[in-house]
DNA sequence: GATTTCACGTA
DNA sequence: CGTACGTGAAATCC
């Protein structure tokens, strides 16, 4: 066995690990074993889904460097989320995805299939490979784990056979050990002040009830105090009583939205009182002590699910509100004793990418700035925040408001950065797939056969839009993954964890000792993982606002 | 019981 | 007529 040479790593739940290269098969019976072969050969680990393979592993501290994931790299071949063996199975040998065989209620009582194959080979007559099998039967024995395992070997070197790119070949290795990282997130969690979390809960809806009555009653008191203000009975929890609500009072709104009620503080004392209530309701229903209970861990940790890639332009997701925690709380995550929090988050990110995957000479030159925005202000002879707007827009595919006039000097200014989003639009609006920087396939919807001419142009421009900016969102997606696979790898060695990754914000925690390097490791790979993702280091700059903390909310910089 | 709408949090 | 995501409550569909 040698490095980075293949090796398929099939796990049977509990019932030990198969692996397979061309030549040879292993079973190790446990993770100590596949660890040390880990060590000694660091082999580039395939399978089916990490999750499947090295969820067992990983929960117990085995760390694996390299992979290839078969799920994640058919995710970026074709599009969508869906990444189970039969359609990897099918889109490899052109077979038609819709009639993959299914185990129906009838096929549980008489499992040996009639359709005259032989129900040891994991592949029917008509090509598809067996429900029995794909639904869990591979593990049933040890000579079908193995099959199991060979079969993984012939579909990661067809998928291998089929990528010409080097570039996608290399987002082929981010995405896999995307998805290593994402079960090492799912099992790590992130580190919380318990204490503090409740504290900070306390402060928006109060101490925690102790029963269901007084969860009831502490509920009610919070209702009525806007329910005085506003001098009428109403469901506050209710968006068309609200809004009916509303209109007694005066004010004549479409929806209920905080946005749109915020114009009108000061004009009723409810609006005010309304708008507090909701983030107090955000909290009591979405963030409060009930999902402190669900989500925490006796070890303090804050877990939720994780995708690597999402079905759309490849971001990574979270569960457990991971992601889209109010920012208030934030003071609750932190170090745990002995140790310190890194935190790093990318700045300006899609700009910077867009000079990139688009190789537009003049945003290029733009990114050696610290603040991009200023060279470009200065181009477009506009003020910075017209040319933010501007730049902003051009990417997301706005067309109204302020941003007209400096979008044209961007067509002047930078007019191969706005060719590639332009063509991307017109992809998209012609409803074709898009491929992001990395070959991400991202795919359209159709336009519905009964849509009216206007519905059919909305649509086309909402693909346009969304095409547009997929090949951006994507590209930096790829790009924070190779980045922050470049941390996990080279900050190991000082005990550093990746505990959240946020899009384009990093945190690992890391022993306090060694909190500098850490924080210096993770602007050294901000640099690596540009040259080795874009070519030649020093084209495109990226900027990484770098600080050693205790807790999340600290302060930037 | 499953799906949709409204609302709101994050980037 | 800027994008993406996850979550929860209530309404709505079947």
């Amino acid at each position: 066995m040698n490095r980075g040479e293949p090796v398929v790593l099939v796990t049977r739940p509990g019932a030990g690990f198969v692996l397979t290269t061309a030549s040879q098969t292993w079973t190790l019976s446990r993770p100590e074993d596949v660890a040390e072969i880990e060590a000694e050969h660091r082999p580039r680990w395939v399978w089916w889904s990490a999750a499947e393979a090295a969820g067992e592993l990983v929960r117990a501290g085995v760390r694996l460097a390299t992979c290839w994931d078969i799920a994640a790299v058919h995710r970026l071949q074709h599009g969508g989320y869906q990444a189970d063996p039969a359609r990897v199975w099918a889109a490899l040998h052109s077979l038609d995805v819709r009639a993959i065989p299914e185990l129906g209620p009838l096929d549980l009582l008489a499992p040996a299939g009639d359709d005259g194959g032989d129900p040891e080979n994991p592949q029917r007559p008509d090509g598809h490979l067996r429900p029995e099998w794909t639904g869990g039967g591979w593990s049933r024995d040890e000579g079908r784990a193995v099959r199991w395992a060979q079969l993984a070997l012939h579909v990661a070197q067809a998928q291998r056979e089929r990528i010409t790119e080097p570039r996608h070949l290399a987002a082929a290795h981010v995405e896999s050990a995307a998805e290593l990282l994402c079960v090492e997130l799912e099992a790590g969690g992130l580190p919380v002040d318990v204490v503090a979390a409740e504290a900070l809960v306390s402060g928006f809806i109060g101490p925690r009830p102790t029963d269901a009555a007084e969860a009831l009653a502490l509920r009610a008191r919070r209702d009525n105090v806007v329910l005085q203000a506003a001098g009428v009975n109403a469901d506050l929890r209710n968006p068309a009583q609200v809004k009916r609500m509303l209109a007694q009072l005066g004010f004549d709104v479409p929806d209920t939205r905080s946005w749109r009620l915020e114009p009108f503080v000061g004009a009723h004392p409810v609006i005010e009182e309304l708008l507090s209530w909701r983030k107090a309701e955000r909290i009591a229903t979405t963030y409060g002590y009930p999902w402190l209970d669900a989500n925490i861990g006796l070890d303090g940790r804050l877990r939720g699910g994780w995708t690597a890639s999402d079905g759309a332009a490849g971001r990574m997701t979270a569960g457990a509100g991971l992601h889209n925690m109010p920012s208030e709380l934030r003071g609750a995550v932190a170090a745990e004793p002995g140790k310190v929090l890194v935190r790093a988050d990318l700045g300006q990110i899609e700009p910077r990418i867009l000079a990139a995957v688009s190789g537009d000479r003049a945003l290029i030159a733009a990114t050696a700035d610290d603040d991009l925005y200023a060279p470009v202000a200065a181009r477009l002879k506009v003020e910075r925040p017209v040319a933010k707007v501007a730049v902003l827009a051009a990417m997301y595919g706005q067309t109204s408001g302020t941003a007209g006039e400096a979008l044209r000097g961007m067509e002047s200014g930078y007019p191969t950065a706005m060719r590639y989003l332009r063509t991307a639009s017109d992809e998209g609006r012609a409803g074709r797939a898009v491929r992001t920087y990395g070959g991400r396939v991202v795919r359209m919807w159709p336009t519905p056969d009964d849509a009216d001419e206007n519905t059919a142009r909305s649509i086309a421009a909402a693909r346009g839009r969304f095409a547009r900016n997929a090949m951006v969102q994507g590209a930096a997606a790829e790009f924070f993954k190779a980045w922050a696979l470049t941390v996990r790898a080279r900050t190991a060695e000082l005990g550093g964890e990746i505990v959240l990754c946020l899009h384009d914000e990093l945190l690992v925690q890391a022993p306090a000792q060694h909190g500098a390097a850490v924080a210096a490791a993770l602007d050294d790979c901000l640099a690596e993982a540009a040259g080795r993702w874009f070519g030649p280091a020093g084209q495109v700059r990226f900027v990484a606002d770098t600080s050693v903390i205790n807790r999340w909310s600290e302060a930037k910089g």
